[in-house]
DNA sequence: TGTCATTTTTCACAATGTGGAAGGAAAAAA
DNA sequence: TTTTTTCCTTCCACATTGTGAAAAATGACA
């Protein structure tokens, strides 16, 4: 074999899981496609830059446009993006909102040098959107983008299930009260606590990962309506109470 | 085999070719958690939809998780669709105008009951961004969404060309000399006749497929930026030269 | 505590995917 | 024009990779 892309010489050697080459591969030439996908690719440069033969790029990127997840111009030869993968990642619309906040988050993380997160409701969930780390040495990168937790647990979580109508909010901790267990210091009286909390002084600080603290507070859009929430993660130490007023006010007016 | 996705007993038989099976199968189980991806899906009624056995879409899920296509909540065991799915699909914004139009193309497929084509320029090529047919017995299908052409053939993507800055649009035809060799009717007199037509009377009617004509005019934003083009195309016998303009006139009138 | 419904891991087997080689097709050079 | 080069596509013997039944693990519920 001329090349070896995840080292396996043996089955399950190198740590990597078996029994999945294919699908990597596929992926990996939509990727090379992604990247050339203004001007397009041909598949000896897509084969190039993977590592692989052009005979099995061949064969991949014939099923890629059988499918609809890229295409192909006879006449060109040259591969693009197609419907397909346009479709399905537009089915993925949870990570719309990412766009828009970017630059805010950007701004917020350079300002306080903390880790700042993009939260947002999905079902019984938060999910985490989008994370931007600060310069100061030390981040806090226990939630992953596209990562779900129950609703409550962590500050922008909290805040949002804080803001929710009354009903809703009993709703979702009747069906999450188990999985709140996992968590120390969710007892249903913490949480009826940190939610008095936000709704009194608008922000929620909270402790998940220990020696942390993180600071939410919500988004909302001009009509009022809840988008999701923006937080700030950082150690115990550099969290004293003043700061962590001036970080919710400085969350506050970055996303006006 | 308890299943048989693609019935195929041996090697190439059935038509489909042979040596891209995990591949196709990842990418039903991507479209499966795409049908389930508000709510979320688990592993179970994964593996019954797409109809494969737990442990092999087990293991297909798996990579699309460590991938980023999919998301998995260790704790509720549900499957959602990933961030890595959105930013692939974010790589193909040139679909993105196709939801701004979708309506508009409907409209007109219904008022005419012919096919109507939404094209964009990419680089040296028109690109089929979407496509409605009409309720007539007879449909021109001969050009499919995500295929290109090169610019100027076609009525659409003629009526960009025809629409573009002369130095451009010379230095694509110049480009693209070659190409309109395979089309009859497409030699550098005819092309300029055709854009002279454009030019003085606001649209353009061509023949690509042997006894279909299109009529096709540019589309523009709020400020006149050139977005794309949309076209209706229909058989020869039902397009005499007043239906073309009215069919002209419906386009201009539904994209305002 | 035990039962039931899931998810996850394991493993022997062969079907699937592999890449070298050869055949085409089209562009570039002579 | 013809030759050379480059790139795309098809073919096929071989063994690596993917398979699914079965067993183990986890967790919900009573």
């Amino acid at each position: 074999m001329l090349v070896n892309l995840s080292a396996k010489t043996t089955r399950e050697s190198g740590g990597k899981q078996a029994g999945v080459q294919s699908i990597r591969r596929a992926l990996a030439v939509i990727q090379v496609v992604a990247d050339h996908n203004r001007s397009g690719v041909g598949l000896s440069k897509i084969a190039g830059e993977v590592g692989l033969t052009p005979s099995t790029t061949h064969r991949i990127a014939a099923v890629l446009v059988d499918e609809g997840i890229l295409s192909h111009n006879g006449a060109t030869k040259l591969y693009h993006l197609g419907i397909g993968l346009y479709l399905l990642g537009s089915s993925a619309r949870q990570y719309q909102v990412r766009d828009i906040y970017r630059d805010t988050l950007e701004k917020i993380a350079e300002q306080t040098g903390d880790t700042v997160f993009l939260i947002m409701q999905s079902g019984y969930d938060a999910l985490c959107v989008d994370r931007v780390v600060g310069n100061t040495p030390i981040q806090i990168l226990s939630l992953n983008i596209g990562e779900r937790r129950p609703l409550g647990v962590g500050a922008g979580s909290l805040a949002i299930l804080a803001s929710l109508p009354g009903d809703q909010r009993e709703r979702i901790m009747r069906h999450n009260r188990r999985r709140y267990a996992a968590y120390p210091g969710y007892s249903p009286d913490d949480l009826a606590r940190m939610i008095k909390m936000y709704r009194e002084q608008g922000f929620v600080v909270n402790t998940v990962t220990p020696y942390t603290i993180g600071v939410g507070t919500c988004v909302h859009d001009e009509e009022g309506t809840l988008i999701g929430a923006v937080s700030v993660s950082g150690i115990v130490s550099q969290m004293d109470r003043k700061r962590q007023k001036q970080i919710a006010a400085l969350i506050k007016s970055a996303i006006q």
